[in-house]
DNA sequence: GTCTATAGATTGATAGAC
DNA sequence: GTCTATCAATCTATAGAC
């Protein structure tokens, strides 16, 4: 992990073992020993562990979010010019495929969506709501969209659903896509373009069941 | 927390600050400190934070899972009398009405509930793995229920529904049926029964959703 | 079984030379 | 910006008196 300054590599180190180990068990010196930056250059760059996790999330969350987010508010503005409501589908895909063609853009990426899986539900009020300040602008958009797409149903349900739905895709974004277990007792998983399509229509199908 | 013995005491301090604080961002003392006992008398009872953290789990899981594998048994032998396919619907209830009455019958289910949800997602294999042993028969039996109510869906179709299905649930779990975000521009949340009937019909249509 | 006392290791953070 | 060295606090675990 050479080339590239010490506050890239720490940032890179302090992302894959925050989220393959865990924060609070994660040291400080392990990140810096991983990617061969001094122990010291950490409070140096960043100030503190906590403000380290904060530069983690923010460092990728931004953007993605901006994504997402433009995403979503095309799907809006389309269905608004053809004067017809959204569907579930285009605004689901609105918000998970950018998610995945991120996750796939480098090895780091993916370990980053790992984090942001894992930390929704971090007990930790600190460190959840690191995430949660970042996502609820686009939490807010969808719940819009949602409203317009499916306005049969009461918005505190398409609230509940919608939570739902980020338990669903979080988790299958902090396992990574990996099987839960590896055991030759069971079938052999999907492969990831099949797991993606299946998740689609399982959260496709959730969100737009009957009251 | 003192009409209880000591060992009880320690597992029930335990079992609320691994739920609220994480497993490795609660120390011993502050479980002995809350439940007022000696330090010592942790490693003197148990050994181990490690096999503490294991018999917090064996403690409540065990006999979860007795009863929801009853449960399960149940809709299976009732299914092959009638000579019909058991319904996903009846599957589902048996998985996660017992769980849902475990966490009513007392604060600390409750907290125990939070934790197991949570720990799903944990990526420190020594602590998932404590749970993911004792999951499994009931997960390979809840497999081979949907294989009977769904046989023309794919088994690795089906497991990865299953995984999302898990995803949902203990994210509901781990969050104890609380909102997302406290936020007074979304609609009021759901009350808590609502909130399940809803977790159900969204869990029933992805799981039931065409291939 | 419960306590005090402490060992032994690790932690986040910092001071100060270069 | 990077390093060495170290502080002060915390941690799990244990030895040994009672």
């Amino acid at each position: 992990m050479p080339p590239s300054d010490t506050k890239t590599r720490i940032l890179d180190g302090a992302e894959r073992l925050f989220a393959r180990e865990g924060f609070h068990n994660t040291s400080l010196r392990a990140i810096t020993s991983l990617v061969g930056a001094n122990l010291a250059s950490v409070n140096y760059h960043f100030g503190s562990k906590d403000a380290l996790l904060q530069a983690v999330i923010e460092r990728r969350l931004l953007p993605l979010n901006q994504i997402r987010e433009a995403k979503i508010k095309e799907v809006l503005t389309r269905a608004r010019e053809d004067n017809t409501p959204p569907t579930v589908e285009a605004l689901l895909r609105a918000f998970i495929e950018p998610t995945l063609e991120f996750s796939d853009s480098s090895p780091g990426a993916r370990d980053f969506i790992s984090l942001v899986g894992r930390s929704l539900s971090e007990p930790d009020e600190t460190v959840r709501n690191c995430f949660l300040v970042l996502i609820f602008p686009l939490f807010q958009l969808l719940l819009k969209g949602l409203c317009e797409a499916l306005p049969h149903l009461p918005q505190n349900i398409l609230l509940a659903r919608l939570q739902f739905l980020m338990g669903t895709v979080s988790y299958v974004m902090c396992t990574g896509g990996r099987s839960f277990f590896s055991n030759t007792e069971l079938p052999s998983p999907l492969d990831q373009k099949t797991q993606i399509q299946q998740l689609l229509k399982y959260a496709l199908a959730g969100l737009e069941a009957a009251e």
